[in-house]
DNA sequence: AGTTATAATTAAAGCGGTTTAATTTGTCAA
DNA sequence: TTGACAAATTAAACCGCTTTAATTATAACT
């Protein structure tokens, strides 16, 4: 219609030679006048480039929303950016076959880049060694403990926590427990393991009547609170691996008569939103999941851009957390 | 390798036309030793069919977290079923500009079909009526108000008030405020109609002493139970339009000493998890968010599989959502 | 005007599948 | 042995784009 050649709309299009000034308007009103929009299809099997980028995820049932929609929110805004579209898979199992469906879905659809943001659980990340990486796309681990062989972005967990405890023995408490993620997620054990350096460099007890697990949903938090107290009459702060729980701590808190942050000073994980209309107010540790899900993403671009060929050795990015003061953890009110 | 051409490695793989068993076998065999994946792009192309389902929502900032999430969930899963990718697009404001920017991208990659899930603000919609249908994918609202033009899935808002406000109603409450969302959603009209509808069937009070604006988050219904009460001391129940902005509400109940349910009946709305920790727990409305992504996705499937030829007829798909009762709206203590 | 260099364009091949129409192979009856 | 018919296979075209190599148009210099 433009009276030129596919090539040259090809070129007028992409910019990747030049144009005669007058074919390209004339290229560019027929686009405008047929509606014409280009086959990314077609275009991604000519350059053998799709310009997706797979984000892989847990189902997001009921737990661990507010980072999941974080670090998606951080990786949308950083992947339009760059110009890629995201494809969202989900993983429910650990179980090795669903995991290599989905890389086979992805690979299959020619991804650029993979972000396997899976929450960490022992050992489901060992199909990793069991692949040839030249069969995939490159492969960023968003949340996940950071592995010289990988490229990784994640957020210091264990330094954290420590944070959490550390500004809990500030403000006076000496029975410090801890209400934990299921005990074979990463996360878990990072945080388990902040709370007790945390208080091995104070020299106060972390006996295991201090700990006990929940499953990241308030409900375990109410029953973890129940334990705790039980087991420890003399219990005088609370570390909950993330708010939702300290949600459920605030609630036995209540019904058993205890004031928070009179009888028991209480620190969260997330920092979510809600945290600050908590009753009372949450202190709580805040992440950077926006942060990470956009470095996971231009970490993931450089490897792309540079091609396979020039082996890029991998990159670790540690995120440091930040203590956020509510009066939860307050001994001295406000 | 297998001693067959594309053709017959074709029909092979999709079953389209038979095969004799033993090309069946080497070609198996030669697949698995290959580590072949076939292009899903090429295929795309091939078939002009691509099995990708675009899904449009808000970004996932710092709100609407929990409807997005389950809604989401339940596409995925039903999509899955049937054979479907799917691509996120983030819109974030109600700029035209943006809109078309994002459909574009959905025409460009040749999705077979669109959700649109982006939460409904006066007239958002109305690029719908400046499109020419046949230029884009079968479109299915999702969580929009019901259009006999459109296909649309959603839930009865103001049935669900209205459920609330009777249950307040019926536990002797007199004086029922409301803390809406912001006033050009769609949901929150329609939850506000519901509250009104089931006041006016009681004879009660309507006036807009009794109605304050929120923005769905926990501090605004911080403020908002906090304004209501200045303005109406008589205040005896409250119906907050989303459980977070109910968890601001209970807050400032706390702040003011006064008693959740025996000083004020609160029912908040989409029974999220967590409202069970609440302290008291929360009574709210529960939506089938799960089922009606699920939903979507099944008709929008049926659309496409009848081609667009036979010119199926839009379908609505209202779904009832459902009180469930817990402390905080009962005054007679359980 | 005649070369030559340069810029713009195009024809055709290729990306990796599917599909149609034609061909080969195999079976069986005459 | 031949012919007819069905089943399996394949060659080649096509999906819509990019790109290389070849070609044509344009400008610049003797």
């Amino acid at each position: 219609m433009a009276g030129v050649s596919t090539g040259t709309v090809s070129n007028a299009l992409t910019g990747k030679r030049p144009v005669a000034e007058a074919s390209h308007q004339r290229i560019l009103t027929a686009i405008a006048e047929l509606g014409y929009q280009p086959n990314l299809m077609a275009r991604g099997l000519a350059n053998q480039r799709s310009h997706v980028l797979s984000v892989v995820i847990k189902e997001l049932s009921d737990l661990g929303f507010y980072g999941y929609s974080s670090a998606l929110t951080g990786i949308q805004r950083e992947a339009n950016r760059l110009g890629y579209s995201i494809m969202l898979h989900f993983v429910n199992s650990s179980a090795e076959e669903e995991i290599f469906a989905t890389l086979d879905q992805i690979r299959a659809r020619r991804a650029d880049g993979i972000i396997w943001a899976i929450h960490e659980v022992d050992g489901n990340r060992d199909w990793v060694r069991d692949i040839r990486p030249e069969d995939y796309p490159p492969l960023t681990f968003l949340h996940m403990h950071p592995d010289p062989a990988l490229s990784v972005v994640a957020i210091d967990n264990q330094a954290g926590a420590s944070l959490a405890v550390a500004h809990m023995i500030e403000q006076g408490a000496r029975t410090i427990g801890i209400i934990t993620g299921p005990a074979d997620w990463w996360e878990s054990q990072s945080r388990l393991a902040g709370w007790q350096h945390a208080l091995e460099q104070a020299n106060l007890d972390t006996g295991s009547s201090l700990v006990v697990a929940g499953d990241w949903l308030a409900e375990s938090g109410q029953k973890g609170l129940e334990t705790l107290l039980n087991q420890r009459p003399d219990l005088d702060a609370v570390f909950a691996c993330n708010d939702t729980m300290a949600l459920g701590a605030i609630y036995t808190a209540h019904r058993c008569g205890l004031s928070i942050p009179d009888d028991l000073l209480l620190v969260g994980f997330d920092n979510t939103p809600e945290a600050e209309s908590y009753w009372p107010p949450l202190t709580s540790i805040h992440q950077g999941l926006r942060q990470s899900g956009q470095i996971a993403v231009d970490e993931l671009h450089q490897i792309i851009e540079s091609g396979k060929n020039e082996h890029i050795s991998p990159r670790q990015h540690i995120l440091q957390p930040e203590l956020i003061i509510r009066r939860s953890s307050m001994r001295d009110k406000i």
